[in-house]
DNA sequence: GATTTAAAGCAATGAACTTTGCTTTTGGCA
DNA sequence: TGCCAAAAGCAAAGTTCATTGCTTTAAATC
């Protein structure tokens, strides 16, 4: 809610236009790479006037960043009531969309626009990744229940994933990603057995 | 040891040519941001010529990658022959590193140079990063300890520094990166407390 | 010291990328 | 329907990046 891009003529050409540079954008940046992104060649792929680009988002990290930020409005998560359950969604949905071609590339393009707008483009992100995690929490927190906290979830859980996917590691995974939240949630309440913990050495 | 970059003359103008665009581009990403540091104005500010650079270096990537590298041979950790000491140490020297100025570009650099050498690159710096946490488990290891594997290092410990460092979360420091190493290392045996664990939310 | 030659400097060139003033289209609204 | 202004298109500059052939400097070796 906070700032919504006041756009006077949100509608007809204009709305062609800025959904044609979207979509060329998502497709360059997966078939070249997000670093080799250029304004002119989104504009020639989107069949649109380089100027009118320029015009509207005025360098690459500002498209970026706008593409990626549109992205967060897709899927709301029904939370199943179950921590565990919910949790080990929110992972997999996180998952998912780091690991999609590209996704590392927006993720990267929402943390370092133009240094302005770096931490608020960081916050945001942030923001978004947690968001999942945070309700799984909070409907937890309102059944009474033990949670861990969100800083810990985002280090037992988000974090590994982050680094897994932007190494490339192997075997990084839904189950993967399931262990991790199981991992984190036996540890909850005294002990509990490591079940069966990662594998998977770098080489 | 593997690739020595067979520098056939090392000495005199040339070193000194090194130096000044190792020094320039470290400064320049300090001021502007990796994002913005282009070749010519590398030369420019290593008051060297720039055809110069382009025929070492070839493309911004490749510099970045190449003075991150160079930082790479500094210290060796001196092990104490306590597991969760060393792993401390460790941890506390890749936040050092990841937290200097330009500390998280250039860690990107060597991630993600052009798309040919990503593979290496990513593998190097993984190396790199690992190799410190490598010395101390294997020493433990000799002693007859019990270790966690590098995979649950690299998750509990590097992941999230990496991440926090990333995300710029406030309270990122030697304290915390000694917290994760105790949390590891208490999870160990049989059970063990959770240290007082982590604090702040993302706001 | 003289020789060799890797590497730096110079300069011209071409190819993007950006910017900008102006014209044309067209969505929003009375 | 007709007005108005926002946004798109067009085209011409202006910048900056990147490449390349040639010349000059100065390490390294003998």
């Amino acid at each position: 809610m906070p700032a919504k891009s006041k756009d006077t003529r949100p509608g007809g050409r204009s709305a062609r236009v800025r959904a044609a540079v979207h979509r060329a954008t998502v497709d360059l940046v997966q078939e070249v790479g997000a670093d080799k992104v250029t304004l002119p060649a989104v504009a020639r792929r989107a069949g649109v006037n380089p100027s009118s680009v320029y015009r509207r988002w005025g360098t690459t990290s500002a498209l970026l960043a706008d593409v990626a930020a549109q992205r967060k409005d897709e899927a709301a998560p029904e939370l199943l009531g179950d921590l565990r359950a919910d949790l080990g969604h929110a992972a997999v949905w996180t998952l998912t969309d780091l690991s999609r071609p590209g996704g590392v590339a927006f993720f990267r393009a929402e943390v370092a626009p133009d240094v302005d707008d770096r931490r608020a483009g960081l916050r945001e992100c942030l923001e978004r990744v947690s968001t999942r995690f945070q309700a799984a929490l909070e409907a937890a927190a309102r059944r009474g229940e033990e949670t861990p906290s969100l800083d810990r979830v985002l280090d037992r859980v988000v974090a590994p994933l982050y680094f897994r996917v932007v190494f490339s590691l192997p075997e990084t995974d839904e189950e993967y990603a399931r262990g991790l939240v199981a991992e984190l949630c036996d540890g909850l309440p005294a002990s509990g057995q490591l079940p069966d913990s990662p594998r998977t050495t770098p080489e």
